[in-house]
DNA sequence: CCAGGTGTAGACAGACCTGTCTACCCTTTC
DNA sequence: GAAAGGGTAGACAGGTCTGTCTACACCTGG
């Protein structure tokens, strides 16, 4: 989430991966070229080479990360952290969907933007994939702790709710939170034993 | 003016158009270059550039045509053609939507695709949101006709399904339409007078 | 002391891409 | 019959990008 290049004592792999990430996080993948990232993060190319053998490894590597920080590390865990019952962790999702929308480093979501910018077939577009998946596992988990009916259906369907939030905004509509969330409420209520 | 149809081939600013409409379409913008777009069509590059000054004004051309294509002539005109009753005709969009997530050449939506593809400062970009706008408008016309309250901020909650929906059939999940369906009828129960 | 691993600096190859330009062809119109 | 306009073919300029390579510097451990 910093915007600062960490100091030049950490080691060349991390400040590589940590520019990547900001870089990549912020202007998508096509947009930012090696040279900028070695520039940001003060390292010469071979070094960024022999770290990442290529740029796609580069961004599999920055993809690992964006769940550890994003899915989990943020997400999850403010969830998690805003309340106590499972039904009220789900919908706290788009109270923190709310405040990403707003804040002004919101760029889109980097799983969806590398799926539509590499296709499905590539191997980053996979990935991506596979990390939107796990994010429905989250919710699913969630839906189950809190004893709905049906969790693996009711997260996919919650998934249409974030998927769909998160290209309103990028379409421009801050609000777009809220009203997912209101969808939320009826859905949830829908699955109540 | 001349009614005159060369017998060799229709015209040449039609010929390149519909090629970059099916390049385009479902590929994408980056991945499909000029010189591809000029062989495919049967045409010398100058040709190209008389009638198109730049890559980016056939994008613009392309996306205007996609709204009329796709926007009002395919999405509209069916969910109007399936059914009388304007709340069957908005939910006839997601039948609509499964058709087009279970076909052979389906590609996610361009104007989502072009979107986070340029980003939405580019002109295609804010060309994208513009069209998805119009399609919000379409859906809040059909929810005016069907005398639903708050038309306006329905289309919106609509709008993130039916965005959702395109992500999550991007990913892989061919049911999700009518998953996106069945919390449309639940908007649109919370919208009746 | 020296070998190996890690780093820097930057030139360079090779493959793309958009957009321009020349040179020529063919048809229509005045 | 000449001019004009639209078309073809393709070279070319100028830019981008990834990835390789050379040459050198600095530790650190054996």
């Amino acid at each position: 989430m910093s915007a600062t290049s960490p100091p030049p004592t950490t080691d060349a792999h991390e400040r590589i991966l940590a520019t990547a990430y900001d870089l990549f996080s912020r202007r998508g993948i096509q947009a930012v070229g090696i040279d900028e990232i070695i520039e940001t993060a003060g390292v010469a190319k071979a070094t960024l080479y022999r770290h990442f053998p290529s740029k796609d490894d580069l961004v599999l590597a920055f993809l690992q990360r964006r769940e550890d920080v994003w899915t989990h590390g943020w997400v999850e865990r403010e969830a998690r952290s805003r309340a106590d019952d499972p039904e009220d962790q789900l919908l706290a999702i788009f109270d923190i969907f709310d405040e990403w929308f707003k804040s002004d480093d919101f760029e889109a979501s980097v799983f969806i933007n590398v799926l539509f910018e590499m296709g499905p077939s590539h191997p980053t577009g996979r990935a991506s994939i596979h990390y939107l998946e796990n994010v429905r596992g989250v919710v699913a988990t969630m839906a189950e702790e809190a004893d709905l009916r049906d969790p693996q259906g009711f997260a996919r369907s919650w998934h249409i709710l974030m998927q769909g939030s998160i290209v309103c905004a990028a379409e421009g509509d801050v609000e777009t939170a809220k009203r997912a969330q209101a969808m939320g409420r009826m859905l949830i209520a829908q699955h109540r034993r």
